[in-house]
DNA sequence: TCGAGTGATACCTTTTGCGAATCATGTTTT
DNA sequence: AAAACATGATTCGCAAAAGGTATCACTCGA
């Protein structure tokens, strides 16, 4: 097998056609120059230069080899600096987890900003509940996950990225579509309630129940999705208690009403998780892109 | 820089996940293997490989490196293998020449042949009458052309690839049309006939003096082309001489009609014609192709 | 005919790479 | 808990490869 030595010299000296020169340009001297392309002519096993006393010139397989020749240089240089890339972060690919809602306010802006800052990773979304993102972040399926308490945080690490208030969803010929003000928890006393899975959307039910407490609403639903809950809403089988940020899903014949007690410090919490024993620097890197205020984090 | 040696001992390291046994697959021992890892890792300037005392890991890092490792290995092969086929004729690139009326008969078949047995060789055509083309084979612009004799045979060699007879092309309406017998010189004493110009297509111009010797027809037209003297003829601007595959140029309108003395032996001749002086194996090989049966040559 | 220019060769020195033995460290077994 | 084992890293001596200097063989132009 040839040599990258034998290969820089025989593009060397196709470029000059002169073996001197070709030899000037490599920092060596010419007769070592010499038995590089002559070793490299035996081991390709074909005549690569036409060079008589006078002159040097291409053969029909130098003019084909030379092509190879330049694009195996290029990829010696493509491979390093891709492999140093990856290794500060710059390159490679992020698995993403999400939640359907996240995706609403979180998950453009984030992408818009990786494909900027961070234009050679890649990113593989996955669309998951959050204990189905856990699972993938401890089984390394996953390298980040956008979704919502509580997890594992012993195994996992997290930050919050984004803070919003809860809000009443309810259809827009209901009696509490028209009040004009923030509503309490009393005003759910007689309503049906469409709620949350405890075990696949625990923290929108217990968001739910934690609101209503003292109150004894008739709760109907257990969904996962908070589409699917504004969908039922819509459809009048109930109201709900959503994200503020459910008014961006566009669903029609539903009015959003706020609540008292959330609509200063939003109690409704999108974190990103990730696996504590990752070390990839990627992982870091998009981690570091949350400390930015152009990020939508901690302000709805 | 890295060398190959060093990218094919990370590439059986990165697939073994084992130093000692990537180096028995290397037939080396394990401590040079070791160093060139490092030697890579160092050159690269990124950490590919995760040791510890008990097991070996790819960096996300190597992991992108062993793709383009792969790619590097690949391409190393397939260029030494390409410069022996182009070395050996069998890849590379013919620069081919041909006048309009060889391609009806000659040139299709030719590519045809060559895509099966040559599928490494790429064909540029270039359309020129025969003068040009000479030219062209003289300046080193074509490696092959398919023209019509006189050429300078001393700088150039050539061999006959198809032999075809002479026949009369006539308006569909005109007296000799229906002429059911070989036409004779004498048939064409008082046509107009459509000739060739003495300097551009100077083959059929004197064919066509020759075979009307002693007659004494008004010559019309100096043209190049062979579809414009069927053309010419379709207009009823007169008769002409044209070889007996113009029939296939599917001109309407017309009658061909052979002619004594040109049935049996086809005084026209179409010739491959190459520079003497070419030494490209790639030449050599397409012109055995001529010597197969199954080109179309030395037959109608 | 001679000198300038060019690539190839001979010979020597320096560098690089390999292999045997050994070390360091973590894991498994007793 | 200690010994045996497994595995990658390190050391050192020798051999192969690469580079440098001097020189040769040849061609071309004055």
């Amino acid at each position: 097998m040839f040599s990258l030595d034998q290969i820089s010299a025989f593009v060397a000296v196709a470029e000059e056609l002169h073996f001197g020169r070709a030899a000037e340009r490599l920092n060596m001297t010419q007769p070592p120059l010499s038995r590089q392309v002559q070793k490299l002519e035996r081991a390709v096993g074909a005549r690569l230069l036409e060079r008589d006393n006078r002159r040097v010139a291409l053969t029909d397989a130098g003019q084909a080899f030379l092509a190879e020749a330049r694009r195996l240089l290029a990829l010696v240089e493509t491979a390093s600096d891709l492999a140093r890339r990856v290794e500060g972060g710059a390159a490679g690919t992020l698995r993403l987890g999400f939640t359907a809602v996240s995706a609403i306010r979180t998950l453009g802006p984030l992408l818009r900003r990786m494909s900027e800052e961070l234009p050679g990773v890649d990113v593989i979304l996955h669309e998951r509940v959050t204990p189905a993102q856990v699972d993938g972040l401890l089984r390394g399926e996953l390298d980040l996950g956008l979704g919502r308490p509580p997890f594992d945080s012993l195994a996992l690490d997290s930050r919050v990225v984004f803070r919003e208030p809860l809000c009443a969803v309810v259809p827009a010929d209901h009696r509490l579509a028209t009040a004009d003000r923030a509503l309490t928890p009393a005003d759910f006393s007689n309503e049906q309630v469409i709620s949350y899975s405890p075990t696949q959307a625990r923290y929108f039910h217990e968001l739910t129940v934690r609101f209503l407490t003292n109150v004894h609403p008739r709760i109907e639903q257990r969904v996962q999705q908070i589409l699917t809950v504004v969908l039922l809403v819509a459809a009048g089988r109930g109201v709900a208690l959503v994200p503020a940020s459910a008014r961006s899903l566009g669903v029609q014949g539903v009015v959003y009403c706020d609540l008292v007690d959330s609509t200063e410090a939003g109690p409704v919490e999108l974190h990103a998780i990730w696996n504590r024993e990752s070390t990839s620097p990627l992982l870091h890197r998009v981690l570091r892109l949350f400390d930015d205020p152009v990020m939508p984090s901690e302000h709805q």
